[in-house]
DNA sequence: TTTTGTTTCGTGCTCGCACACGCAAATATA
DNA sequence: TATATTTGCGTGTGCGAGCACGAAACAAAA
């Protein structure tokens, strides 16, 4: 491994200057300083994070603001431990991760969460910008602290954030829309459920359902597509009657596409006997999702690899924080495909 | 953060004897070496990775045994770039990673590249065991000299391996029959292709195509198949002949399976007129097959994500060699579904 | 020429830990 | 009691980089 003192010995200078040079600090001529900088590119050097930790010895916190889990709502609960575990690789770097989390429903949750993540000082900030009003409020914060941020998950436009970290939504409907056809051939009959309250998160599922016909028209497929608004998903027995309904009033149907996390609730509403002869699709590979599609209630499911999405967040304001290193604007997460056959192994 | 000059202080010793109690190096009495642990204890002191990572500065070296990859043969790439980019992570932590290749149809190869490989002093070893007899000679070597080995995406039984990464292949098979079912429902009719020469990796080839087979048994599901054994790929006259003499001797035939990497060959041997009814399944994303994704030759690839499995088991070795963490006997690789909507994001 | 002011750099200490060296006290041997 | 040997520990140096302090080198003003 090559070092300062490398750098230093063939520049015919002292330690002290290539540092100087390193972080561009001042002080040096210019000719000395293009002559260890090209020597620096020339040996490819790049500044051992390990010694630079140590003597640093600063301790960097980053802070994530994402919905909280429950019993309900399980998909966060993958970013987290994404999160939780990335803290393992980069604690040798002297970091630390907290977590602020909110009500996914709740706009006042989201400020207060960020208002005492503000408060903890952290020198980086991981958020899921579930409302979009909100969090230019927030962000316009951020931005005067000078503390840097990325966006999980939720895609959202006109901001400095330093990188999107999530699943082209466009796509994954799309694909969705593949798997619906491959299920039925040219008889596809499918009922598109809505199942979201917040409607800030309306843009993902929107995308969803967007590419989802796109793949039909593309394609030139006919398909008959029924859509359903369905606000409150706790009151199952009112949910089981309203399927009932538009599944009896439209007999030919044969797929439920749901472009939420939902899909179990919807699953888990329509008796075994009918749903036998349906093919369920939806998105996120929660627990319920995935004890859905053991159960052969649901055919496919959609992932974006929410741990992952935690993970990677964290590295890459990691990457930042330490080295400066910008990351690519937008990081799509892989359109995984999940079926019963396959699901043990993701 | 509480360091070995603090648990020091307050046992009234030397950093040095923290130091020898931490490593139980000897030479402390019994005493004072009872006092320091109840103190590393009380405080729950941990030693700093970083330090002591800088200041061991040793440098260790993890070799890899794979085949070559050439312009015909590119599924072993992905597992060479997967250690590659690992070794940019590992580094830091004065670890090197050496690559021996060797021809995956010649034993000899196998045993000259292992020569070499000891030659270089490893301190672990990550093998692509393809040859059965030859490995079990090999591993003694290394047993013998006391060097920790692991197999990645063979799963070679009865050995002392570290672990093993890669794919369970029945499942991956099991897997293709689910989808080659999807694309014809009750009529399927298909063409089973055995493509490779060397006769040990026949383990999971042959698994694959059982656990194809036991999709539809477990579902009864009535499937008609054939299978062909088409040794010599490298003559595209000859191929094209046989799968054309064999497809119009059974036209009933809608659809290919082929359980190795190979099945671009064999996609780019069917006119296209022809291929448009019939359905390919194979294995593996490398670029031929990713074009004939793209391309609509082929339907579905099952990928066990290779970069990955060389990425994964240079992380495994280090792990284990810096803080002797014992992973998991198998580590299975993600069964993917791969098809040309979900491609771009792999 | 001397003084003062600027650049431009080198030096040395620090971070927390690993480990070799060697000294002193404790114990054994003559 | 004198000497040899062992045991128990403290000390010092190095790992690679960050950073403060201040010393040369040079230029400009007196």
């Amino acid at each position: 491994m090559i070092t300062i003192n490398d750098i230093a010995k063939e520049a015919g200078v002292s330690a002290g200057t290539v540092d100087r040079v390193l972080h561009n600090r001042g002080g040096v001529s210019k000719k000395t300083a293009e002559k260890i900088n090209a020597i620096i590119k020339k040996r490819n050097f790049k500044t051992n994070k390990i010694a630079s930790s140590l003597a640093l010895n600063k301790k960097l916190k980053i802070a994530t603001l994402i919905p909280r889990h429950d019993e309900e709502n399980t998909f966060w609960k993958a970013p987290l431990l994404g999160t939780q575990n990335a803290q393992e690789n980069v604690e040798k770097f002297g970091i630390t991760i907290n977590n602020f989390s909110f009500d996914q429903f709740d706009a006042t949750s989201y400020i207060d969460a960020f208002d005492a993540l503000i408060a903890s000082n952290p020198d980086g900030v991981i958020i899921a910008p579930i409302f979009t009003k909100e969090t230019t409020q927030i962000t316009k914060t951020l931005e005067n602290k000078n503390i840097p941020y990325l966006f999980i998950n939720v895609d959202l436009e006109g901001f400095n954030n330093l990188s999107f970290i999530g699943q082209d939504a466009f796509k994954g409907g799309f694909l969705a829309g593949k798997l619906m056809h491959l299920c039925f051939k040219e008889n596809c009959s499918v009922l598109i459920i809505h199942t979201r309250l917040n409607a800030e998160n309306h843009y993902a599922i929107s995308e969803r359902i967007h590419g989802f016909n796109d793949y039909f028209i593309n394609n030139r497929i006919s398909i008959n597509s029924t859509i359903a608004n369905i606000i409150d998903l706790k009151n199952t027995k009112q949910l089981k009657e309203k399927l009932n309904k538009i599944l009896s009033d439209n007999p030919s149907i044969n797929g439920i596409y749901v472009p939420s996390s939902r899909i179990s609730t919807i699953a888990n509403c329509i008796p075994s006997i009918t749903s036998k002869k349906l093919a369920l699709i939806g998105f996120d590979s929660t627990d319920q999702n995935i004890e859905c599609l053991t159960e052969d209630k649901v055919s496919f499911l959609i992932s974006q690899k929410p741990f992952d999405q935690g993970y990677k967040s964290v590295i890459i304001m990691s990457d930042y924080l330490i080295e400066k290193k910008v990351p690519e604007q937008k990081i799509y997460s892989p359109i995984e495909i999940l079926t019963k056959e396959n699901i043990n192994f993701n």
